[in-house]
DNA sequence: ATGTCGGCCTTTGGCCGA
């Protein structure tokens, strides 16, 4: 087989697209992804701003929802979407979180929001538990049928006690919470590989800060936004950049950009 | 526990979710 074209994934939560369309063709401008995944856009696709990407020579491919979740990918290569609800889930997702495509070489990319797991009472965190074994058995799914896949998004899951500053969040936080881990785990034990972790295995990686309580000044972060390669994908992995200058930015998103650089 | 955001309706302030 021919060695693969080099591929630059990414993924960022933007808290609301209308707000951060600047901040996002600016940062696509100097980081030049091939596909960058987004998060929590709160809009219908009717509403996202596509013409200003398609400008820039970046296609939009949009998962909407009004006022809360949305996901998109915008991609200067071929992607060709398959799924735009995570196959599943008890009931058809209702909830705007999951998109999955193809790229030209058949990788299979996805761009995740996964529930936060903190609103609802146990039935929200129910939800979220639900949400992580159904990814966890469409992404095994995938693998087993011999697939290579990428996995980036918002996962709401601090892996381990690094990826969280001290007092960040509650004792108890969905976000930390075990059965969360163990969810989190699970995904790795499929065989998938945290892209970040894999090239800083030590180091103290924050792409989240709340905009509460001085967290940004305190930096008082979490890692929450991950990507997962399979094992073929993580063979090529030359870089990744977790971008924290964007949350110095007037009027930032509250998470970061994350970026791995397939060579 | 929260000093902040964003979106929406109950609409010029309050609510939810994060």
């Amino acid at each position: 087989m021919p060695p693969a074209a080099p591929l630059r994934l990414a993924t960022w939560n933007v808290n609301s697209i209308r707000q951060r369309e600047h901040h996002v063709r600016r940062w696509l401008e100097r980081a030049q992804p091939d596909i960058l995944f987004l998060q929590e856009i709160k809009c219908e696709a009717t509403q996202f701003p596509a013409d200003a990407f398609a400008a820039m020579g970046y296609h939009a491919e949009v998962v909407g929802q009004k006022t809360y979740n949305g996901v998109a990918a915008l991609c200067r290569v071929p992607f060709t979407v398959t799924h735009r609800a995570l196959p599943g889930l008890a009931d058809d997702d209702a909830q705007a979180r999951y998109i999955e495509g193809e790229l030209a070489d058949g990788t299979v990319t996805i761009g995740i929001y996964l529930p936060n797991g903190n609103s609802g009472g146990e039935a929200g965190f129910a939800y979220k538990l639900a949400w992580m074994e159904a990814l966890r058995a469409r992404l095994a799914a995938l693998l087993a049928a011999g697939r290579e896949v990428a996995v980036l998004g918002d996962f709401n899951v601090c892996p381990e006690d690094i990826d969280l500053a001290a007092g960040a969040l509650p004792p108890g936080d969905a976000l930390v919470r075990p059965e969360t881990r163990a969810r989190f785990r699970a995904l790795l034990w499929l065989g998938l590989i945290d892209a970040v972790r894999a090239l800083y295995p030590t180091e103290r990686l924050f792409t989240f800060w709340d905009y509460q309580a001085g967290a940004w000044p305190r930096d008082s972060g979490l890692r929450i936004d991950h990507a997962l390669l399979s094992a073929g994908l993580a063979e090529r992995l030359a870089g990744v950049a977790v971008d924290k200058d964007e949350r110095a930015m007037e009027k930032a998103s509250d998470h970061v950009p994350v970026v791995v650089e397939l060579a």
